[in-house]
DNA sequence: ATGTTACGGTAACGATCGTTACGGAATGAT
DNA sequence: ATCATTCCGTAACGATCGTTACCGTAACAT
């Protein structure tokens, strides 16, 4: 079937370019022979893969979400109480690190790229209300009851706060060190009565 | 020394022009031919007005710099208490109605765009922390008394939480609607005590 | 061993963009 | 009125990118 490697192999591989090359080069310089150069292959191993350049970005979408996801379950999972699920769920948003702040990186290209690209604002509506939900549940069992009104304006502070500083922190770390963004994030817990 | 126009018109004409290509269309579709498009002239009259591409951008981020400057002092002129010009400030950012919105897709796309380009993330750099600052002293005149890490904590949080709240809202307007973008800060500032 | 099929490398085409060069036209000076 | 200069439209060049077509080659079946 393959010349020289296995189809996971490759499709592993062909991930990890599409997002080293978006962390470092940004969303409008994903193209095919950029890809290919990160892979160490050619461009027909990736127009093989990929019918269109619009198929990779929409797999770098789907990476994103894959990759959130995976970060949200590992953080919830060693959560013991509702208070400190809903802390650990909204540190994973912030850009601690280097993958967090790729990670960050890469939202916010997406982010941008979705106000002219109706695809990729149709996915970013849809993976942000979804978030939106969980973090309401969350709330809601952190501080049982709240109205349901208050729940749902915190939760959307709370989203708005982490994913602003994750962003910042991006464009700036310097100025966004982790401590001062894990402070942002522990103080507002603590005014809204959260901590 | 003009053929037709005279040059503060056209300048005027041409701010105008890239400020709709870059509300509409984003950063990389700022063509010098889209420019031209958008002012119904040719790329001529843009090239002699830049000398580059690279000038058109950062007129554009010197546009941005100053639209911001003249809404933050519009909105200072008419607060009356140290809270009130807290607020004001703050929710100025927001992205409420067209302008503001268009303002805050504008601010989203430079923001994304800095990560890769030296040039834009310094500007980015110095206008954000010249902001801080304006806020810490903002916060600082609104709490009298606070020690120096809260409020320099306190005027990260709010920062990220309007800018957050902004680029949000661009990216999905009906899921953060003008009321739900000013309750979150009203309700922000009231958990903080600054209400 | 040979034919077949899928895999992937190479090259070229059309489109778009930044940039440059050139030419015509209008304005101000003499 | 004529000339020089500035302004600006036009066109072309080179580069980059998406896409397609073509072709060699390795793996599998017979």
């Amino acid at each position: 079937m393959s010349r020289t490697a296995d189809r996971p192999t490759q499709e592993k591989l062909l991930s990890r370019a599409v997002w080293d090359v978006l962390a470092e080069q940004g969303l409008d310089r994903l193209t095919i022979r950029a890809v290919a150069g990160a892979a160490g292959c050619t461009t027909g191993l990736v127009m093989h893969r990929f019918p269109n350049r619009r198929a990779l970005l929409l797999h770098a979408r789907h990476l994103l979400h894959e990759r959130t996801r995976q970060r949200m379950e590992a953080r919830e999972a060693t959560a013991t109480d509702p208070r400190a699920a809903l802390r650990a769920v909204l540190a994973q948003s912030l850009a601690v690190d280097a993958d967090s702040r790729t990670h960050a990186v890469v939202w916010l290209g997406f982010l941008a790229a979705a106000v002219s690209d109706p695809e990729l604002a149709e996915a970013h509506r849809t993976h942000n209300r979804a978030w939106r939900t969980r973090l309401i549940r969350l709330v809601s069992a952190a501080a049982p009851g709240w109205p349901e009104s208050r729940v749902t304006t915190t939760a959307n502070a709370l989203i708005a706060l982490v994913e602003g500083t994750a962003v910042l922190a991006a464009a700036d770390p310097e100025a966004y060190p982790p401590d001062a963004q894990r402070t942002a994030l522990d103080a507002t817990l603590t005014a809204y009565g959260l901590a």
